[in-house]
DNA sequence: CCCCCATTTGACCGATCGGTACAGCCGGTG
DNA sequence: CACCGGCTGTACCGATCGGTCAAATGGGGG
């Protein structure tokens, strides 16, 4: 066992959790220091700059969840159920997050992605990264729906990009009308995309 | 006739166009006056914060540019025309703000109102205002094409909450990947969302 | 002609920004 | 015990932030 996975951790969490409330220009370093229990020294010996900080906050947190996709995406599990089981974690994790924050964050990636991109080629260029691994478990499991004969739809590439697009635009309006209700219709809308079924009007 | 419409509207072009290039947070107040040729004093003379500028900015832009959907969406023309009219008007936007900044910027509004919707109580209720406009004219055309035929959905509100989701995703995804080929698939995956018939594979 | 007032000018403010310097602390190792 | 290197604590840096202010400007109306 580790005994200090203390500082540097707590670090990459607040920040994390802190940038996805607000956004990456309103959070300063001292916020987070202050937040995490740590001193600027500390801040500036784990990391280079807060841009490097940022940028390991959100790799670290894809690794945190990946293994919920791994599960959720369980190729055991019925193509369909997947992706009902996606949809549902997306909207429980911005339930938790609006239940803990008192407001609807929306989508951590693309809220920073886009605040950035055009000014932070790195960490563009990463984000772009973290951004299209959700949609590849997402299109294996279009695929083999099709397969299974449970989706009408064509090609899953397409279906994929069409289906991870509208979540990203649900997950917008979500943060900016601080709701939960315009997910109500995550699920619904990407069955309809990808033609699926049994799920059709459920 | 008007003489010095001049430093007022400049700053509010300008600031418009800066926030959009980048983001909120990273432009300065005096950026924009230094780009629009004003000194911190006029821009104070006209607008008590930088918030205040913002705000009115893009309810400026939002002025200027609904004549054009205004003809877009004329009841004159095909339900379906309309739409695709107006995908066309989004990749048509996308494109020349990218040949004039170098950038593929995405959606100004949703941009904006990602950042700060959690801090600015003021900025989140307006963005959700503008940002709620362009689906109304989603909705009448969507209508006019289910009672024409034209389109198989059934209610007209959540295929337009959809199609304009799919849109606001794509332009994220665009922004992040600086690449206009994602709204390749804008209007085809309207179409099919809305169950065109005659667009359905075009 | 002169006054008036909207506008312009540029110096200035305190706060805060991201980042640095460096002295100490502390547990492990010889 | 001495030393060493990873980590901490804190004072500090120049730059820049959003915002203020008072004096100058200048064109139109009496």
């Amino acid at each position: 066992m580790k005994k200090p996975p203390n500082t540097r951790e707590k670090l990459l969490e607040v920040a994390f959790n802190l940038i996805w409330d607000s956004s990456y220009g309103s959070v300063s370093v001292d916020d987070i220091c202050r937040q995490a229990g740590a001193n600027k020294g500390s801040f500036y010996h784990f990391f280079p700059s807060k841009a490097a900080l940022a940028l390991e906050a959100y790799e670290e947190q894809w690794n945190r969840v990946r293994p919920e996709f791994e599960r959720i995406f369980s190729r055991n599990l019925a193509p369909l159920s997947r992706i009902a089981g996606w949809c549902a974690l997306v909207r429980r994790i911005q339930a938790e997050k609006a239940a803990e924050y008192g407001k609807v964050c929306g989508c951590a990636y693309s809220s920073l992605a886009t605040e950035l991109a055009t000014q932070d080629e790195e960490i563009r260029s990463r984000s772009e990264k973290l951004m299209s691994l959700p949609r590849k478990y997402l299109e294996e499991a279009i695929a083999d729906a099709i397969e299974a004969g449970d989706a009408t739809v064509k090609e899953p590439g397409p279906a994929a990009n069409r289906a991870y697009a509208v979540c990203l635009g649900m997950l917008v309006e979500a943060r900016v009308q601080n709701s939960l209700s315009v997910l109500e219709d995550l699920e619904p809308a990407v069955m309809e995309i990808i033609g699926a079924k049994a799920f059709a009007s459920a």
